[in-house]
DNA sequence: TCTGGGGTCCTAGGACCC
DNA sequence: TCTGGGGTCCTAGGACCC
């Protein structure tokens, strides 16, 4: 795929006002499973959800010609682009090139701000007299970020976090594209509303059920009607962004306001238990990133998904702040109990909010490598050994010693007996 | 075609307090 | 006695982002 060019958006010169820059990484899963897969480049690549329900979560713009884009279900994808290729995807490799992105961008400035694990906003304010205008230091980090990883990026440079967020958009792919502050409302306003950070297809669609279409059709708008129309933030902030106002600076450091587990099953569910043994595993999946964090939460959110793709949420806020997966799975289990299952379920989660700093944390292994940390859920489960193998492999059984009667499954008789 | 998993933020109503 | 208003917490749902 051929670059889209350095360029400066009303053809002047970098003139020194965009100091705010956002760099975004090209396709960046399918980049990174290319770099292992060379073989493959210049052909339609898929990185999808593993099973039949998965969804596009990076595809190569050869697979984005065909009309392939993220958040499409792999089934559609392939149905616009029977010769895609699907890779499934690994997170451990891609937070891996994501760390070492970063790092290239704290070599140019200690104000990084990670927005996700392949994008991120860097205040090159301070940094202009070292290492030169904006476009010089997108260039360069451009430059540096190809020489270490093989993954291309494109840079938005402008003078506020949200234009310069529009501009890497338009960069892509393997490219930049600065707007000088002058060029600020010159840039924005031809934009249709539906391009804008934070307006989705329903705001987009109240909007244009107002006439409105563009930017520039919104920032002619009165604050009154758009706030009576989609609500006091999104109003107020709606109308500040399309006039260019945008005093948000760069925050390097940000504390996590939830930790969270689901899972969506390759058929849907109706067995109780198994539901409940799910609930175990998520909520130990949840209990182990809170003391790995140092956090308790004091709120635990339960999620279930029907067959219908109908979701609930139920959530329960705690006498005290807990990290232990017993105490999770309890509270999640107990809301879950008082859901009613008119239908299968499709999905299923676990989410600790409301967390505060955890005063004293005692070791806790996680539930499944320390058998003599398991549950009564466990038992309470009544899941069979067939059942747990299927799920979760041979492996689990042993740690949770299920395979080899342990004291446990003595204590338990009746242990229902797996099926013929 | 049939919809992942990780999150953040907003709204709105009710409880409760001042 | 009635009315009003603000603030905080809790809960459910939804929009949105990558
Ligand atoms: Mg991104």
């Amino acid at each position: 795929m051929p670059s889209a060019g350095e360029r400066i958006f009303g053809g002047g010169a970098d003139d020194g006002t965009s100091t705010m820059l956002h760099i975004d990484m090209d396709a960046f899963f399918a980049s990174v499973e290319l770099l292992e897969h060379p073989e493959l480049r210049g052909l339609p690549v898929i990185i999808g959800g593993a099973g039949g329900r998965g969804v596009v979560t990076s595809a190569t713009y050869e697979a984005r010609r065909f009309g392939v884009h993220s958040a499409m279900p792999t089934a559609r994808a392939l149905q616009l682009c029977p010769k895609a290729i699907v890779l499934p995807s690994h997170h451990e490799k891609y937070r891996h090139y994501s760390a070492q992105v970063m790092n290239v961008f704290r070599d140019v400035t200690p104000l990084v701000e990670p927005l996700s694990i392949d994008e991120a906003f860097l205040d090159v304010a301070g940094a202009r007299r070292l290492l030169g205008s904006p476009s010089t230091i997108g260039a360069a980090v451009r430059a540096r970020v190809f020489a270490e990883t093989g993954l291309t990026c494109s840079v938005g440079a402008a003078s506020t976090k949200f234009i310069a967020k529009m501009a890497s958009g338009r960069a892509k792919p393997d490219g930049m594209l600065v707007v000088p502050a002058s060029e600020s409302l010159a840039f924005l306003h031809p934009l249709p509303v539906g391009a804008l950070w934070g307006v989705g297809a329903s705001t987009a669609e109240a909007l244009t059920r107002l006439g409105i279409r563009t930017v520039g059709d919104l920032a002619a708008t009165p604050l009154q009607t758009l706030v009576s129309r989609v609500g006091e933030a999104s109003g107020q902030k709606l109308h500040s962004l399309a006039n260019g106002h945008d005093r948000r600076s760069v925050v390097t450091e940000r504390v996590e306001k939830s930790i969270g587990h689901e899972m969506t099953f390759e058929f849907d569910m109706s067995d109780p238990r198994q539901l409940r043994l799910e609930l175990l595993r998520l909520s130990d999946q949840v209990a182990v990133r809170l003391r790995r964090a140092g956090l308790a939460a004091k709120t635990v959110a339960l999620k279930v998904r029907f067959s219908d793709f109908s979701t609930i949420s139920r959530s329960r806020t705690l006498s005290e702040p807990t990290d232990l997966a017993q105490t999770i799975s309890d509270a999640a289990r107990d809301l879950f109990d008082h859901v009613g299952l008119e239908q299968r379920v499709r999905l299923i989660g676990v989410r600790a909010e409301n967390l505060v700093e955890a005063h004293e944390t005692v070791h806790q292994p996680s539930l499944w490598e320390d058998e003599s940390a398991a549950p009564s859920s466990w038992r309470d489960a009544e899941v069979t050994v067939d059942r747990v193998a299927e799920k979760f492999g041979r492996n689990i059984l042993k740690r949770a010693s299920l395979v080899e009667p342990g004291p446990r499954e003595r204590r338990r008789p009746d242990h229902p007996a797996p099926p013929a």
